[in-house]
DNA sequence: AAGCAGGCCAACCGCTGCGCT
DNA sequence: TAGCGCAGCGGTTGGCCTGCT
């Protein structure tokens, strides 16, 4: 028997429906004080009418604190293309590669921009899409650059692309030999390539061939590859085989 | 200006796997 | 080993927003 109470609905003793600034606040709260997990004493600690199912959505999909907002960029968009091409509809281990990014979130992006019309990325509700995307994307830009400006923030280039890489030849050194070099530059955390920063940090130690587990060979075989076209490190699953 | 279609996203639902007893 | 509860996952829904006609 559900009852409404205006904003939200309550059934069997439990609210529904979207979320209130108080709500997420008593949220963020509870897990500051007792950390992820247990989410079904959420409601008898935190004071919410919240099941725990309701709770660990929210938290996951909005509230955790290293969500990244803002749109899908190009460079996401090729790693979920690639990523979902090898593991299907596996959201959540896409979204292990994609740092600050949801399952709910990818799953969302690919329903909207490629699910239909027969999967093809290319079709015209795509372009569409993405023209609107790159629109939003130069408006979000345009306020991190005044933004930048503003706070007199300087960022370097993050240059990964190996110094000894012959175009021509197009056979890259293994990422082991770069770290031997010291050719690799770490980008930021806060930069959009985390997912790089994130690669290198947690493979560091041996590259490929010291991946712990079998995703973590997956991700090494599909991900190192690199474009020079701005200076900085790109998606390609092209030129995997010739990387690693 | 209004109506409509589609995009987008937050949230819910049902199922599954895992750990504990 | 069966039963139970919990957490996590993927599918689906519903409502708001935006752009087009």
């Amino acid at each position: 028997m559900a009852e409404n109470i205006g904003w939200g609905l309550m059934e069997e003793g439990w609210r529904k429906g979207p979320w209130t600034a108080e709500e997420d606040r008593l949220l963020v709260e509870y897990v500051k004080l007792h950390g992820e997990g247990r989410w079904n004493n959420v409601a008898r600690l935190a004071g919410l009418k919240r099941n725990g199912k309701s709770c660990r959505l929210r938290w996951v999909n909005y509230l955790r604190p290293d969500l990244k907002r803002g749109q899908i960029t190009p460079h996401e968009e090729s790693i979920i293309l690639e990523l979902h091409a090898r593991w299907g509809n596996r959201w959540s281990t896409i979204a292990r590669s994609l740092p600050g990014r949801t399952d709910n979130e990818i799953k969302n992006y690919w329903r909207t921009h490629f699910k239909k019309k027969g999967n093809k990325p290319s079709s015209h509700n795509a372009e569409k899409s993405r023209a609107r995307l790159l629109r939003r994307q130069q408006f979000q830009l345009q306020q991190q650059q005044q933004q930048q400006h503003q706070h007199g923030d300087q960022t370097d280039t993050k240059t990964i692309l190996p110094s000894s890489f012959d175009e021509n030849d197009n056979k890259l050194p293994t990422f082991t030999q770069l770290m031997m070099r010291q050719e690799i530059v770490f980008p930021s955390a806060a930069d959009e390539q985390g997912l790089l920063y994130s690669m290198i940090k947690g493979c560091a130690a041996g590259g490929p061939e010291q991946a712990a587990s079998n995703e973590d060979m997956l991700m090494w075989d599909g991900l190192w590859n690199l474009d020079d076209l701005q200076n900085r490190a790109y998606y390609q699953p092209a030129l995997a085989s010739n990387f690693c």
